[in-house]
DNA sequence: GGTATATCTGAATCACTTA
DNA sequence: ATAAGTGATTCAGATATAC
C-alpha cells in the first residue's frame, strides 16, 4: 500500500494508556464513501494530525472568458454544490465533529478554504471547541487574474491551525520551521505557487485530474511543522492524494478518504510511485524543547568548565564565578546562572545561557556556545 | 468641524428619488456612546461605505515578555472583553444589522480583524445577506515575532470587503488600483507596515494613544478603491479617527461613533490637523467602465484614423480596411472592430481595442493606444 | 555633522515540570 | 486540581545616543 510500517513515533510522544494500536488502522489505505462515515470506523484519539480540504461551496455564476477569448475551466463539479449555508454548516458541523472525535488530544487539526467557506469553517470549529492557533496565508505566486476587473486579484487562500482546545497540548517543529525560513522565523503567510506544470496530475485526455489539487509544498511545510517521523495524518477529503504523497516522501503514515472512485485511483497510482526519503534526511532541526535539556551543573561535571571560572555579562557590569555544584555566586547574590541574572538586572526572567559570557582567547563568548558544543559531544 | 462641504457625489451616481441630503447628515461628527444606538440616529440608506475595526475579543492569558526582559504591552482594555463566543456574536449581528440599514443599496462594507473573531464577523456578515467581495490580507512587513517559538509569527490581519447581497451593485475603481499598482493588478494581499513612528498618536506621557492604530496607508487603498470624492464614509469604530483622517484628505465627507471621550479628542485634534488633497489631485485614472465609452467611429470621425486605413492582429493573420462609417471589413465578414474580431477567430467574444493594430512608423500599434491619445484630447 | 551603535516597541488567544 | 520553580525566547523600523 505504499506505507512505511517500519516508522514508529518516538518515545517521547508515545501514550501508553489507551493507545491505540498502528496495526488497528487503516494506514496507507483510501476509504471510499462519504468521509464522515468513513471516520466513524476509525478509533477515537488515534490520528495525530487531520488535514481537511473541504468543498469550498463557490456559487459560481455564468462563464469566464481571458481576454484572449479562450475559456475559464472553472470548479462546477456537483461536490461543490450546496443549497444554503445552513446546509453547507450542517456538513462542515457534522465532519468536523467526526475529525475531532478521532484526533489525538494532542493532535492538530489543518483546514483550507477561501472567502466562500473559511469564514463559516473557522466559526464552526471554534464552537465546537478548537483553538485556532493561527490562520495562514498562502500567498499564491501565480494567481488567475480578475479577467473582468471588477475586484482585486484573488491572490490567496486561508489556512486554519487549530489545537483541540485551549489548554491543549500540540507539537510545532519551531526550529525546522526557523531553518527552512534561512534562520528567521516562519510567518503566517507563505509564499507557494499554484499546483501546475509536471506536478498537477492530468487524465488520459490531457484534461487536469482535478480541479483543486493543492501544490505539495504546501502539504510539506503543513506536515513538517506540526507532525513528526511515524505520525498518522488523516485526510478527509483525499481527492488526488497530496497529503498521502507527501505524508509518504516524509515517513509519515497516512489514512485518507474519498467518494469518487476515479480520484481514488489516481491518488493510489500517484503514492505508489513516490519514494519515502532516508531516515537521515528526514532529520530536522531539533527545537530547544525536544532536545535534550542541559544543566549547567552538567558542564562542570563533564569538566567543560572549570569551578572558579569567571563569568561576565556582555557589558562586564557583573561578575560571577562558577562553584563546583553548577551554581554561581556574584557579591552576595548566588543561585543559578538564570536565577542570578534575573535578580541582578532586577529582570523578570532571564536566560543564563546567553546572559553570561567567558573569556576564552581574548574572545568573549555566550555559555551558550558552550553548551552547544557539549550537546555536539554527548550525542552519540 | 473640518469637513469639505463643497465636495459632492459625481451626478451620475446620484439617487434622485429618495435620497438623503448630506445637510441631514452629522459629516465630520464623532458621535459619542455606544455605536449601535448612535447608528440608529442614522436614516436608512445614506452613507456610501462603512469602515468597521471592531473589537478583536483576544482574549490574553499571562503577561509577555521579550527575550531581553522588557515587557509586552498588550491588549487589555476593556473594551476588548466579552465573556464568551455567544455574546461576541451577538454584538456583531447587532452592529452589522445597524450598518446594514444606513448603507445605502451600492455601499462597500469593509471590516478589519483576527484569527481570532474574523471567522465570525465573516459568517454573521454572510448570513445578515452582505456577499462577500474580496478578503484582502494585510501583510505587515514588521509584526511583532512570536517570542516563545511556540507558533508561526502573526504577520497579517485580514479584511473583508462586502456589497449589500450576491446582485447588489458596487464600486471599484479598477483602475487606479492598477495604476497604484505599477500596472499590475491589485491583489489580495496588501504589504503596509504597521503604524509606529510619527504617525502614530502619543498622549502626553509618551505612551500610545490607542493600543490599535491603524496605518493610514490601509485606509487609503480602502477609500481610493470603493469610494469616490464626495462620498460618506462611517466608521463604527472610530478609535483615533484614521478613517476621519484619510476621508478628509482624499475628499470624503465622514461620520464617526466612539464611545471613549479620549479617543474622541485625540482624534477630533488630529483630523483638523489634516489637509484635504486640492482637485486636481484627487483625479484617479478613470475605469473603462465610468470612462466616455469611445466608439470606434468617433476615432475616424475625429480624423484619428482615415477610412481605408488597414488594420492587423498581432500575427498578421488577418488583415481588416476602415470604412467610414466606423464599421471593418475583412473579406466576407464586416461590422464593429469587436464582431469582426470575434468571428474571425471563433471565439466567444473579442476586444476590439486590444486584438487590431495598425501599423505606424514601422511599428505596430493596439487600437487602445489611439483610444488613450483621442480621450486625452477631448478631456478638456 | 554624519555615521555607527544601542534602545525601544508592536492586536499575542505565547511553557513546562515538579511539588 | 493548583502553585511554585525553572527555563526558553525576537524582527523590523523608528528613535536616541555615542563616536
Amino acid at each position: 500500500m505504499g506505507e512505511v510500517l517500519e516508522i514508529t513515533r518516538p518515545k517521547t510522544r508515545a501514550k501508553k494508556r489507551l493507545a491505540v494500536k498502528l496495526e488497528d488502522l487503516p494506514l496507507g489505505q483510501i476509504l471510499p464513501g462519504d468521509c464522515i462515515e468513513a471516520m466513524r470506523s476509525l478509533p477515537d484519539a488515534s490520528v495525530d494530525a487531520v488535514f481537511a480540504d473541504p468543498p469550498y461551496n463557490l456559487q459560481l455564476g455564468g462563464d469566464l472568458n481571458r481576454p484572449d477569448g479562450s475559456h475559464v475551466d472553472a470548479v462546477t463539479d456537483h461536490w461543490d454544490q450546496f443549497d444554503s449555508f445552513a446546509i453547507y454548516d450542517q456538513f462542515t458541523r457534522d465532519w468536523l465533529t467526526e475529525a475531532r472525535r478521532v484526533l489525538k488530544p494532542d493532535g492538530s487539526l489543518w483546514v483550507i478554504g477561501s472567502y466562500h467557506n473559511i469564514f463559516r469553517v473557522g466559526a464552526i470549529l471554534q464552537d465546537l471547541g478548537f483553538w485556532i492557533l493561527n490562520d495562514i496565508v498562502w500567498r499564491k505566486s501565480n494567481p488567475m487574474p480578475n479577467f473582468r476587473g471588477t475586484r482585486f486579484t484573488n491572490a490567496h487562500e486561508t489556512l486554519i491551525w487549530a489545537s483541540q482546545g485551549e489548554k491543549a497540548k500540540y507539537h510545532f517543529n519551531y526550529r525546522a520551521m526557523k531553518t527552512l525560513n534561512d534562520e528567521l522565523q516562519m510567518r503566517s503567510d507563505w509564499v507557494i505557487p499554484i499546483c501546475a506544470g509536471q506536478e498537477r496530475l492530468k487524465q488520459d485526455d490531457g484534461h487536469k485530474a482535478h480541479p483543486t489539487q493543492k501544490p505539495e509544498a504546501l502539504l510539506y511545510r503543513v506536515l513538517l511543522a506540526t507532525t513528526e517521523a511515524g505520525d498518522v495524518v488523516l485526510d478527509p477529503f483525499f481527492g488526488t492524494g497530496t497529503t498521502g504523497a507527501v505524508a509518504k516522501r516524509l515517513g509519515r503514515h497516512w489514512i485518507g478518504c474519498e467518494r469518487e472512485k476515479a480520484y481514488r485511483d489516481v491518488a493510489m497510482k500517484r503514492i505508489d510511485k513516490e519514494l519515502p526519503l532516508d531516515e537521515s534526511a528526514l532529520k530536522t532541526m531539533q527545537s530547544r524543547k525536544s532536545a535534550p535539556r542541559v544543566a549547567f551543573g552538567a558542564l562542570v561535571e563533564a569538566g567543560f568548565l572549570k569551578p572558579g571560572t569567571e563569568l561576565f555579562d556582555k557589558k562586564r557590569r557583573w561578575c560571577a564565578t562558577v562553584r563546583a555544584d553548577g551554581s554561581i555566586s556574584c557579591g552576595k547574590q548566588s543561585g543559578s546562572i538564570h536565577g542570578v541574572g534575573k535578580d541582578l538586572q532586577e529582570a523578570p526572567s532571564c536566560n543564563g545561557w546567553t546572559f553570561w559570557h567567558l573569556e576564552h582567547e581574548g574572545k568573549i563568548e555566550p555559555l551558550d556556545t558552550l553548551r552547544q558544543l557539549y550537546l555536539l559531544a554527548v550525542e552519540d
